[in-house]
DNA sequence: TTTTATTTTCAATAATTTTTGAAAGTTTAG
DNA sequence: CTAAACTTTCAAAAATTATTGAAAATAAAA
């Protein structure tokens, strides 16, 4: 297969599970492209190349750089802004779960926590509830441990699986 | 705050973090709800207590079904089907990870294999996309491989710190 | 300053996903 | 068998989410 497919393929792939699980497809689509390319590419270049709207790319390039996963980059005599992303996938797996373990899992973990001590009824139900947000908040917060453990591991671990970052 | 009010808080929380994870909220409310009350429930149950369709609770206890973590319960002397969800949340946890990594992880790693043997091509950006493949093959498979062990962990590990099935 | 290039915003539109509700299907009871 | 109780289906409607595109804002060049 050329490199060219293959690259579309990867860029399909990616935003289809990216859609699955609540991730805007374009939003992974052109992360996907700027890992995928070996320069930093402009606003039109990402419209060409996914065929989409500026409205869309600049939005969804500002969100990619709110996660932190993809930055500006200037380039000598251009007006353009150019946008690349690193190519160290672990790095990127660390920023979102880091964001999305922030965002999300810690403000529903503190609701489930106020609803454990705030229920003080006596009944069997109120029983019932209370061992159910204790092992809700047990799971969620021993997945919440599996992630950071994961992001400590850093330089060891599995790392030394990784390709490094290629330095451009 | 009553149960009543904590069951209703906890609903709604629940069916807003699977929102934000792509799963649909009333799946993840039906299941809250079940999770939550100490007794089987019937469709039309549910449908008061959510105030949903008769057909939105049959096609979301089935999907719930299908996921293998609710189950249908009959009552003696009742005509109607009535509904559990088991309360173990550990096993509801392994099931979710089992489900989501087969049916959506698992074929995504399988291209993305293919797509690195397939680019034979010998550019600098072959190379890097190469790369690209293996990286993005590593963390998705250092994280599939994380979600297997805390699956096989079972009994032990942090278990212990279950409260065990009520049974009923 | 004025002009030109570029980015940002956001109301309108489109696409997608969810939900409804009534009709069709099924099962059980009489 | 027929009627009643209940479940399933699915086309249409509603709700949500994503995308466009053109106008407004900003920044750089002339």
């Amino acid at each position: 297969m050329n490199l060219e497919d293959a690259k579309i393929k990867y860029i399909q792939t990616w935003g289809s599970l990216a859609t699955s699980w609540g991730i805007n497809k374009t939003m992974a689509q052109v992360h996907a492209l700027l890992l995928a390319t070996n320069k930093a590419l402009s606003a039109d270049e990402i419209m060409e190349a996914l065929k989409i709207s500026r409205g869309n790319v600049n939005m969804n390039v500002r969100a990619l750089i709110d996660w932190g996963i993809v930055r500006k980059e200037f380039v000598a005599g251009e007006r353009k802004e150019f946008f690349v992303a690193d190519k160290d996938i672990w790095e990127l797996f660390k920023q979102v779960t880091k964001e999305r373990k922030k965002r999300e899992i810690e403000p529903v973990l503190k609701v489930l926590e106020e609803l454990q001590n705030d229920v003080s009824e006596d009944s069997e139900d109120a029983e019932v509830f209370r061992k159910l947000m204790k092992d809700i908040l047990s799971v969620t917060g021993m997945f919440n441990g599996l992630l950071e453990k994961a992001i400590k591991a850093d330089e060891h671990w599995l790392l030394s699986n990784f390709t490094k970052l290629i330095k451009r």
